[in-house]
RNA sequence: GGGCGAUUAGCUCAGUUGGUUAGAGCGCUUGCUUGACAUGCAAGAGGUCACAGAUUCGAGUUCUGUAUCGCCCACCA
């Protein structure tokens, strides 16, 4: 026997004890060589800089919820961890951290920056994987990867050569989102479109032939300031209104540079004037038109959007100081027509939100088509699943618009373009390689030098699935565990991240990387706005570790977040955790002291002839529970599965077998003690197990406090429970019948209570409550004292009086057994039992008119399903027969 | 401009292929210092399922349209 439970459950101790050991003994850890089937997720590895949030535990907890009952089923189960180098926001950090001393990192030097943000990682880089120790998530951390580490750096490298070779990577001078303050190119999907309330200028271009400048084109911008680099004005050919301009030049104001009137089909003659200014190096159509027609590129910008020599008097303004000048000149010479209010999208740097600026710029690019092919036929066919499906839809409709992946970033951090150039006079060589030349392959000099971009953070994230096993190595791990199983993330990285993923997985690998997407939502607040420290309305899930427990935390976020959809969240919503695990935890106090010894859990098995229907019924429930939660797991139905162990633990076992087990249990038959006391270990320690996934801690402290398992065992290892069917169940003793008997000796008593509270009895007084079956022949007596449910539920069965004739006038309920009479003829204010009995036949006829009607359709009749024709001629009887017993109770009244 | 999601009890949300009487948690009301648990127990009130049509014997559930909110995508200056 165990020492007793604590009165309290002190959940930050026990957390903190178990993890430590769960740790120590490696019980996360999995390794090919032991064979087996694989289970295998990968983490999505979040920022180096990160800190635990919301988003991130409600994550983290999914996939625990996976791991743990696949380790449990027996799978040879992995969840590998791990950080992202995330490059623009970890430089961003140390940065700042430079900022504050005066210093910018060109101040430092490139090599010496680097080994500072190397530093930084060592010093601050373990915040997330603390916080998610305390979430108790069972990641294999002798695995853990960081995409910087050597291995993972190798495999970027080998992925750059390899697509380089393959021509499907390229350097090229395009339009690209720059952001201004961070200094670099970033991808399309690192670009957030935001609207914003602009304005639409008009302003007029005069045409040169006509000296008196009287003649002018109008054009319509939302970018005024980059008129300084506007090398054309297009207009629709088929648009007659511009036909006088065909083949004229104009003079672009403040500059009086000249430039010609185009043609071309883009321009959409319904929009604004239908003329169009063409700035090729500040916008992607202009750019393209430029293109067409051959015209000239004019950068009028700086890396940090200051305008250059190329604005002339323009040169050394911002560009947003630069824009109210330009609007202002346009108007001190009237050339600016007028001014639309217009709400249009901008795009802003997803790192620092500042507004990216398009610009021509030489970068690197991965051209997708020929990736995105595979990987669409990968979800089209099946082989990839995303849940909820819906997703599939969005998924494949970026995958079949894809646009080719600006690659190359102006930071210091990260993975440095492995590209080199010969310095040779004459030699123009370059070329890629997965070692560091010494030479030139073509001329054989040595003066070379290395690409200085580094590759956007996603180049090494999509390389994750396969990356962490050791690829390009091929090695055992990488046999045994690639493809992995789920992935569990959240939509807003479906392109940057999964997609991309499935595209490296099938091109470098030949196989998917994984075969099912579980997309959860995202947490929000009451409010059902974004977390954001801006706001101040993030609740940190630390702060609700210390407050509730992990338990709590997990528990909360998994039964509350419905699949997929988006989940909103305040402080009070993780009692609901704190008080299920309570409840618990008294639960097994309450067994532990009626347990005198403790019982061999391998060897329990109620012994089938001596349940009782309540047994029987408790059984029966305990195995439609573990077949629900399969189910719902399977399904990614998380809530559903906490929420059907939560009600089978709190509202089946404690609210009625326990109940039930405190008669058996204090009273003198040893033997009937025996079984339901074996009953109660059997359920709860199977509860325990079917639990264990979402509340990990509790679950392994109860599973040792009450000797279910020995002291050096885990509940992360034992079985996971099997649901047995009918006919299993009934070979050991539990018969489908019982639980009909059971729930309707449940609701008899209900109405015995509802009773004495209708006629306000006291819990002393002393009231015999007559339950009579249906033909009237017989009657059962139920006692109902003082603790009135109590003894109610201390009958194992009922006990049927013969020939009970009931005193009269007698009030009543009706319940499925029968009629319960209560003799209470002293208490009874025979007035208000009218009235409610009445209410209930008005009920009951309207219900019983509408089920006739149904019954009389011969449509329904012939065309619902058996069954459902079958219960509504029950309900009729039903129906009836309550009607016939109401009437008879209220002849009996008057 | 396209797409998606949501609209069910005071609040937050479930409701799986259409099928008997639409559920839960919280909140609220009433009664309980019940020998595990007041982080608890028992009972109760509260809903014309956003609106309008359609299909059907039958619609919260399917279809069409409308409204409101939210999200994602998008190079119309």
């Amino acid at each position: 026997m165990t020492e007793e439970l604590a009165k309290h459950y002190d959940p930050k101790s026990v957390e903190q004890k178990w993890y430590a050991k769960w740790c120590a003994d490696g019980d996360f850890h999995a390794e090919a060589a032991k064979g087996g089937t694989p289970y295998t997720i990968v983490i999505p590895p979040p920022n180096v800089t990160g800190i635990l949030h919301m988003g991130h535990a409600l994550n983290q907890t999914i996939q625990d919820v996976l791991v743990r009952r696949k380790r449990m089923q027996g799978f040879n189960t992995l969840w590998v961890p791990g950080t992202d180098h995330a490059g623009i926001a970890t430089q961003n950090v140390v940065e700042r951290k430079l900022k504050k001393e005066g210093r910018t990192r060109q101040d430092v030097g490139r090599d010496a920056f680097v080994d500072m943000v190397w530093e930084w990682r060592k010093q601050y880089g373990g915040t997330i994987q603390n916080q998610q120790r305390q979430l108790g998530i069972a990641c294999d951390w002798s695995r853990e990867r960081f995409t910087m580490d050597e291995g993972l750096s190798d495999a970027v490298k080998e992925v750059f050569v390899r697509l380089y070779e393959k021509n499907l990577i390229y350097r090229g001078e395009y339009i690209i989102n720059w952001c201004p303050r961070c200094c670099t190119a970033l991808s399309d999907e690192e670009s957030e479109h935001e609207d914003e309330d602009g304005h639409l200028w008009f302003i007029r271009y005069p045409v040169k032939s006509d000296e008196r400048k009287k003649t002018y084109l109008t054009v319509a911008t939302t970018r005024p300031e980059t008129m300084l680099g506007d090398t054309a004005v297009a207009v629709n050919p088929r648009d007659e209104r511009f036909a006088a301009f065909r083949g004229k030049t104009l003079l672009l104001p403040l500059t009086d540079r000249e430039i010609p009137v185009i043609e071309d089909d883009y321009v959409d003659p319904k929009y604004g004037t239908g003329a169009v200014k063409v700035t090729p190096a500040h916008d992607p159509n202009d750019f393209e038109m430029g293109r067409r027609h051959g015209l000239e590129s004019i950068n009028i910008m700086t890396d940090t959007a200051v305008m250059n020599g190329a604005a002339g008097p323009y040169a050394g303004l911002d560009r947003f100081e630069a824009r109210k000048k330009v609007v202002a000149d346009l108007e001190a010479l009237g050339l600016l027509e007028k001014i639309e209010p217009l709400r249009h999208a901008v795009g802003h740097c997803y790192r620092c939100h500042t507004a990216v600026e398009p610009r021509l710029s030489p970068q690197w690019f991965v051209k997708m088509k020929p990736l995105a092919e595979p990987a669409i036929a990968a979800v089209k066919d099946g082989r990839i699943r995303f849940v909820p499906d819906r997703w599939n839809k969005v998924y494949l409709e970026w995958m079949e618009n894809i646009r080719d992946w600006c690659i190359s970033r102006q930071i210091w951090w990260g993975h440095r373009i492995p590209v080199y150039y010969c310095d040779a006079p004459g030699c123009r060589a370059e070329w890629a390689a997965r070692e560091t030349p010494a030479a030139c392959p073509h001329c054989g000099g040595t003066h070379l030098h290395q690409d200085p971009d580094v590759l956007d953070t996603w180049f090494s994230s999509w390389l994750w699935p396969f990356s962490v096993f050791g690829w390009p190595k091929e090695t055992e791990d990488l046999k045994f565990f690639y493809p992995t199983d789920d992935l569990v993330t959240a939509p807003e990285i479906i392109f940057f991240w999964v997609a991309r993923m499935i595209m490296a997985g099938l091109e470098f690998m030949g196989d998917v990387p994984f075969r099912r997407v579980y997309l959860h939502g995202t947490v929000r607040d009451n409010q059902g706005r974004k977390m954001s420290k801006s706001l101040g309305n993030s609740i940190d899930p630390i702060d609700i570790i210390r407050d509730f427990s992990a338990d709590a935390l997990r528990f909360s976020l998994v039964a509350l977040t419905a699949t997929g959809q988006d989940v909103y969240i305040s402080k009070e919503k993780f009692e609901l955790g704190r008080n299920f695990a309570t409840k618990i935890w008294n639960a097994a106090r309450f067994l532990l002291m009626n347990t005198k010894e403790l019982p061999d859990i391998a060897a329990l098995s109620p012994d089938p002839n001596l349940l009782t229907a309540d047994d029987q019924y408790i059984l029966s429930r305990l195995h439609s529970a573990i077949r629900q939660c399969d189910e719902f797991l399977d399904r990614c139905r998380f809530n559903d599965y906490a929420k059907t162990v939560y009600e089978f633990l709190w509202h089946e076992f404690c609210d009625w077998y326990v109940e039930y087990a405190k008669a058996p249990l204090s009273g003198s038959d040893p033997a009937r003690r025996a079984t339901v006391l074996s009953i109660a270990h059997f359920v709860f320690a199977r509860a325990l197990r079917l639990l264990h996934p979402v509340m990990p801690f509790v679950t392994e402290e109860l599973y040792h406090g009450m000797g279910y398992c020995g002291e050096n065992e885990t509940i992360q290892f034992a079985a996971w429970p099997t649901a047995l069917d009918e006919e299993e169940l009934a070979a050991k003793g539990v018969h489908a019948d019982a639980v009909s008997y059971v729930e309707a000796k449940h609701e008899a008593i209900a109405r015995g209570r509802n009773l004495r509270a209708d006629y306000g009895l006291s819990p002393a007084q002393t009231a015999d409550f007559v339950l009579r079956p249906a033909d009237e022949a017989t009657g059962e007596k139920v006692r109902i004292d003082r603790a009135a449910y109590l003894t109610a539920l201390k009958a194992d069965r009922f006990e049927v009086e013969s020939g009970y004739t009931p005193p009269k006038p007698q009030p009543s309920v009706i319940t499925p057994l029968g009629t319960l009479f209560l003799s209470l003829a002293g208490h009874v204010d025979p007035e208000a039992e009218k009235k409610r009995l009445t209410d209930q036949l008005a009920k009951a006829r309207a219900e019983l008119a509408n089920t006739e009607k149904r019954l009389a359709n011969e449509s329904f009749v012939s065309r619902a399903p058996a069954e459902v024709v079958e219960g509504a001629r029950n309900r009729k009887n039903e129906l009836a027969e309550k009607i016939a017993k109401l009437e008879t109770l209220l002849g009996a009244l008057a």
